[in-house]
DNA sequence: GTCTATAAGAAGATAGAC
DNA sequence: GTCTATCTTCTTATAGAC
């Protein structure tokens, strides 16, 4: 196992679970959550079965670790944009920015949320439930900014689906067709028409 | 077996590979590839194992019929759509049309092309390569419009992969958070932007 | 062309030793 | 806390009767 300098003071118990949810997290991503068996999440942790489930019930118990450590990153990125400007054109800009960050990822596995909340929307109801509220804390953050930009909050509600809903598309499509050279293009193209 | 106005001409063998390539599509849609058991197919077709069997090798053999049928049927849109009209803007906004008559399903179960290309992107590259003509096929036909609306060869192309990504990014929203009314919208906006 | 029956493998879940 | 071993279920693949 490798040491992570943030589980310097970690409980052995504690450092065991984190890093069968970070390596986990990367198998769900690249892989998908459904491809990914107890086997794969031995081999890349290095663990026994019968240890990993002392730390986790099940699969599903792994994705609820995953997305709640998830929400945590997605509201410290919401405090740093918000700290980093007070415009609420820059904030969005910088949530386009995070996307270009991640082009190389996008282009070879899809958008994290987004791939995974496809995974579960069809006929996963109850793994829906558990992913569903990372993808509404973008919905409500950015309707939040649309919202001090102007909007009453049934547009900005809408504003935000519809950016969400652009971004999905284009990480899509950028995917599908293996084209990163898209999808930098369309964000840039989404951020100017936002921050114009 | 239900009787199909179009199979009264069929051998039986042909009825029911038919039978079998329809039931199937509906079960990839609705639930997913990976997620469809031969055993599920037994049940929706009424046939056994053996007989399914008998007809297609395996479940990536009724893939590749779907997708051939599917392919077909594009290509049918595409001519009553050129023939119907002989302006592009009225094309583009026909292909529009199709997505606002499929609203409830894709409320439901997403984008019938884009979410079995999704399930395939991540790590399926047999899989994928079987159903990315299909998402091909709209694109170059979108593209081909593009141009004879004047854009040069690489425009309409990207204005394709744009428009593409648009109404995947709309349909994967509006079934992520079961919105059929956000789709209605969205595309009733981008129809609009098209024709204008 | 259609069926039943069975084999062989992979998955997740569980029990108990250290 | 960590491990090995087993159990059960599900899924695909195959063999052979009618």
């Amino acid at each position: 196992m490798k040491q992570k300098c943030y589980t310097y003071f970690m409980k052995q118990g504690e450092k065991t679970k984190q890093h069968i949810l970070e390596q986990s997290n990367v198998l769900f991503y690249i892989n998908g959550y459904s491809s990914t068996s107890f086997t794969d999440i031995m081999e890349a942790t290095g663990l026994s079965k019968g240890n990993i489930t002392y730390h986790f019930k099940n699969k599903q118990a792994i994705l609820e670790g995953i997305i709640a450590q998830r929400l945590r990153e997605a509201e410290c990125f919401f405090k740093i944009w918000e700290e980093k400007s007070q415009n609420p054109k820059e904030r969005l800009a910088f949530f386009c920015d995070m996307i270009l960050s991640e082009q190389e990822n996008i282009e070879a596995y899809g958008c994290p949320m987004g791939t995974l909340t496809a995974e579960f929307s069809k006929n996963e109801p109850t793994l829906y439930t558990i992913t569903l509220p990372l993808f509404q804390s973008y919905r409500a953050w950015l309707a939040k900014q649309f919202s001090l930009l102007g909007a009453n909050n049934a547009d900005a509600d809408t504003q935000a689906m519809s950016l969400l809903g652009r971004v999905q598309g284009v990480a899509m499509v950028a995917h599908s067709f293996k084209d990163r050279y898209f999808l930098v293009n369309e964000i840039e193209k989404i951020k100017e028409e936002l921050t114009k």
